[in-house]
RNA sequence: GCGGUUGUGGUGAAGCGGUUAACACUCCGGAUUGUGGCUCCGGCAUGCAUGGGUUCGAUCCCCAUCAAUCGCCCCA
């Protein structure tokens, strides 16, 4: 068990590195285009922000956080999402007196205690977007084409955009009341799970994977039927701006989100062959969150994407990512002065700014070569007592394998050509 | 939280209730004196996720635990 990391965590190892670091340089380079400025928050938040953010009843809140007590008796929770970390930093440190609309990114570990699959971890990562203090439907636009911008530069393809509005607490209430009405004579003829939601998210029995192909589905009652004059602008508005700017997208009036905070836009990005987690990216606007947790009421809007899943795409379609920091020189030493000697060059060498390696382990020298072809290096740089005795080195090229006696100064210069 | 599948060395894996746990790759060592990439030779699991149990005997059977994976749920 020592040696097991605790389930649902992953180590990300050297050779994985480089694609997380592809991602993380995408992330930085659109964010500064779109205008999103980084914001790092606590790991770790008082209970009650979740609580009150996510809202009691969401599975997330009920049994997926991480909670405990501190030292000090607070209940403490890792976050388990950011949104409401962001938004509790916005208020605290006033951003809000700085410009109307704050634009700001996150990435960073999230935790929540569920079974763990593919795609799905106890600790995984998100990058995400939130854009407070406006209402305006261009900048759901702005922030769902950020999303998509993303993923396609990524290199990732067949990507499926479905958005949705999900009301405000003008509509929402008229819809789910309609809905409740309309699903209460056919309580039985619903599945365990729809039985539950009817109270708890009536909206939730339309995506129902069970119940969702019966009948009487057909005749529920849609949210565009009873959506405010002011939601069915916005999202009217909403779906012009992503034609405009040439972004497909599917109405899929299903969509719901398991967070209490949103308001109007909802969205999601699929990427299909990911199978039951095929879920990359998914947001909408929260307009009664600031407010919920204390501030006064600002409109927002934002989206996370789950980097491992990200990384499970590009890995689906063959892109992955390698930097290979290729050597200058491997030395080759044999006999303890050698050693001292080349371990100085060695030193010198990387000083000068050569990425430059040598073995250790005292081997062989013909081992100390063979690890030395491994290695990719351009020259081997051997050092025997004769080099010793000489203040010279034995300059060999790996490739070609022509090999010449040189001084430091010349050698300096053959790896100056080189590079 | 529920259900299914799986768990053999650094890796990919074969294997059977009974004793040297195949094979390949990687890795390590060697093929005369200080030289790699090819070739050849040799070495590398007292151990078959962990802990119990059944049995004369278990890696192969049973149970539990842990983990991975797939689906449900939920979501990124």
């Amino acid at each position: 068990m020592l040696t097991n990391a605790p389930r649902g965590t992953k180590d990300v190892l050297p050779n994985q590195i480089d694609n997380w670091i592809f991602i993380e340089n995408k992330i930085r380079n659109i964010c500064k285009r779109y205008g999103y400025e980084e914001i790092r928050t606590p790991i770790f938040e008082h209970t009650e922000l979740f609580q009150r953010g996510i809202g009691e009843g969401t599975d997330v809140v009920d049994k997926e956080m991480y909670t405990f007590q501190d030292r000090g008796g607070r209940s403490i929770t890792l976050r388990p999402e950011n949104t409401a970390s962001v938004v509790r930093a916005y208020l605290q440190n006033k951003l809000f007196a700085d410009k109307s609309l704050v634009k700001l990114f996150y990435t960073g570990s999230m935790f929540r205690y569920d079974r763990p699959q593919a795609g799905r971890l106890r600790q995984f990562h998100q990058f995400g977007v939130e854009a407070l203090g406006e209402e305006n439907p261009a900048v759901d636009a702005e922030v769902i084409i950020l999303a998509v911008d993303f993923l396609k530069s990524l290199g990732l393809n067949d990507l499926k955009l479905k958005i949705n509005t999900v009301g405000c607490p003008k509509c929402r209430p008229v819809y789910r009341q309609k809905l409740q009405h309309f699903f209460s004579d056919k309580l039985d003829e619903l599945c365990q799970d729809c039985q539950t939601r009817f109270n708890k998210n009536p909206l939730r029995i339309l995506d129902c994977k069970t119940d969702s192909n019966k009948e009487f589905m057909a005749d529920a009652p849609k949210i565009k039927d009873c959506l405010c004059d002011d939601c069915r602008e916005h999202f009217l508005k909403v779906q012009e701006l992503l034609n405009a700017a040439d972004v497909d997208f599917v109405v899929d009036e299903r969509l719901v989100r398991g967070l209490d905070y949103y308001t109007k836009t909802a969205f999601e990005i699929q990427y299909q062959p990911l199978g039951a987690q095929s879920a990359v990216a998914g947001g909408g606007r929260y307009d009664g969150l600031i407010e919920e947790i204390g501030g006064s009421p600002t409109p927002a809007v934002g989206f996370a994407a789950g980097i491992e899943r990200i990384l499970v795409a590009l890995d689906l379609q063959g892109l992955t990512h390698s930097t290979d920091n290729k050597l200058d020189a491997f030395i080759v030493a044999v006999g303890s002065e050698a050693e001292i000697f080349a371990f100085n060059l060695m030193i010198k060498l990387r000083r000068e700014g050569f990425n430059v390696a040598m073995n250790f382990a005292k081997r062989s020298m013909k081992a100390q070569m063979k690890q030395a072809g491994k290695s990719n290096a351009q020259y081997a740089l051997i050092i025997g007592d004769d080099e010793v005795k000489n203040d010279v080195v034995t300059l060999k090229n790996l490739s070609n394998s022509e090999q010449e006696t040189v001084n430091v100064e010349k050698l300096l210069n053959t790896l100056n050509k080189q590079s």
